[in-house]
DNA sequence: CTGGGGTCCT
DNA sequence: AGGACCC
């Protein structure tokens, strides 16, 4: 066996199979082999399919009503999503693939880039890693590499579409042959960061195919197109223009919203749910180690039906920069409270801290006596919300809030269908019998 | 009946 | 601020 030692840039793209599927089966065997179909918030439509699931032809997106005959038959299981679990297990995934490069690009809840720049022999890795992950953690992964991530992400798509690769898809050029003919065959729409619209749009300039899009004149593409346009024809040529960002700044800005399973007027149900948002956001917050100097709150009504619409969102600066909890709903109820108008069906309320910026002590007032009360009120507070955090990790999310937070709620998410947290929370860890 | 949470660019 | 794109 003889290993390509690499010198230029090489990015690895690995990604989970059917990811929130494979979660699923990681605590439950008997969905192995079975389609699996796992639904949105509210149960609403699928979002993630089993390959057997996709071999149905079940396509994403599909809503629930028109499957959930399938699932009473017993043709297929359905599971709510559980993110919960599904964040645990990609961090269990992205610990071990820290192991393997120490530049780990952690893209999304299922997919990290690699930089493999240098290294022996990137095929060997890529084995490695394809068999250690599952062995450790349940999940099934593939992985492409290529000089670019690009070009990595297409290599990913062939290792998973092509049976012989066993998962596994290394372009070591852009020239490669193999890579050129695929490029061929590659829809302009089907590209990572060409969408339905720009696919349009190209295609009406006669670029249909990836490999088109590389060999078009670049400063046209950017004339005509964008930035982002030409980029991608350079990335599908081998030029490396998307740097692999291994520690992303922390955000600036931090939204919680959800639609309710039952559109509502109510303000009390508003209000819970705002508390609710502000609360989780909050969290949120402190876990970055950031004060927000700002809040939005918004509510709409649901534009897929035919009734009075009102969409509102209304933003406010804090009177300082705050991560405190009790402040933020204070100051979320009183927005919510200016725009909310009688006579609508709600159906989704959200809140959004803006304009955040790193934790510095709280900035005191001009007098001395003042200072010291305020310190000791202030250290209180963070003693409190820290405890607060500390127990909802625990004990599972609004386990520990402000307010009343009805059970039952109808504003509350639907999840019909959800499986137990069985890594996050105490009283949902499973329980193995033996004899 | 048909999700939520991001980023980047213009 | 809004659009386009991503998972």
């Amino acid at each position: 066996m003889s290993f390509i030692p690499c010198d230029t840039s090489m990015i690895a793209l690995v990604d989970c199979n059917d990811f929130y599927a494979s979660c699923e089966r990681v605590f439950d065997p008997r969905l192995i082999g079975r389609p699996v179909g796992v639904l949105s918030n509210n149960d609403g439509c699928i979002i993630a399919r089993s390959a057997e699931l996709k071999a149905m032809n079940i396509e994403m997106g599909t809503p629930l009503f028109q499957i959930q005959a399938l699932e009473r038959k017993g043709c297929i299981a359905l599971r709510s999503s559980n993110y919960a679990l599904y964040g645990d297990l990609s961090a269990r995934v992205m610990q071990i693939l820290d192991e393997f490069s120490p530049g780990v690009e952690r893209y999304s809840i299922d997919e990290a880039f690699l930089d493999l720049a240098g290294m022996q022999s990137p095929e060997e890795i890529c084995r490695q890693i394809v068999h250690k992950v599952p062995v450790y953690t349940g999940i099934p992964v593939s992985v492409g590499a290529a000089p670019s991530k690009t070009l990595a992400k297409v290599a990913s798509h062939l290792a998973k579409k092509q049976a012989g690769r066993k998962g596994i898809c290394v372009f070591h050029s852009a020239n490669d042959p193999e890579l050129i003919n695929w490029l061929n065959t590659l829809a302009i729409e089907h590209i990572w960061g060409i969408g339905k619209r720009l696919g349009r749009k190209l295609r009406q300039h006669g670029i249909e195919t990836a490999l088109q899009l590389r060999e078009a004149d670049h400063n046209w593409l950017k004339r005509h197109f964008s930035v982002p346009v030409k980029r991608t024809a350079m990335e599908l040529n081998g030029t490396n223009c998307l740097t692999l960002d291994d520690t992303p700044d922390p955000r600036q800005n931090i939204m919680c919203s959800r639609s309710f399973q039952k559109a509502t007027n109510s303000l009390t149900d508003l209000k819970e749910a705002i508390r609710f948002h502000a609360q989780t956001a909050c969290q949120k917050l402190r876990k970055q180690n950031g004060l927000a100097q700002a809040i939005l709150v918004s509510v709409r009504t649901n534009s897929h039906r035919f009734e009075p619409q009102h969409k509102e969102a209304r933003a406010w600066a804090l009177p300082v920069a705050s991560d405190d909890s009790a402040l933020i709903i204070r100051y979320a109820q009183e927005q919510l409270e200016q725009i909310w108008q009688p006579g609508f069906r709600y159906r989704k309320a959200g809140v959004m801290l803006l304009d955040i910026i790193p934790w510095r002590p709280m900035q005191l007032g001009l007098f001395e006596h003042q200072q010291k009360e305020k310190k000791d009120q202030e250290h209180k507070r963070r003693n409190l919300m820290h405890t607060l955090d500390k127990l909802n990790d625990r004990i599972g999310r609004d386990a520990i809030g402000f307010g009343l937070s009805r059970e039952q709620a109808d504003w509350k998410m639907k999840m019909a269908y959800r499986s137990p947290r069985y890594t996050t929370c105490w009283n949902e860890i499973p329980v193995v019998k033996a004899n």
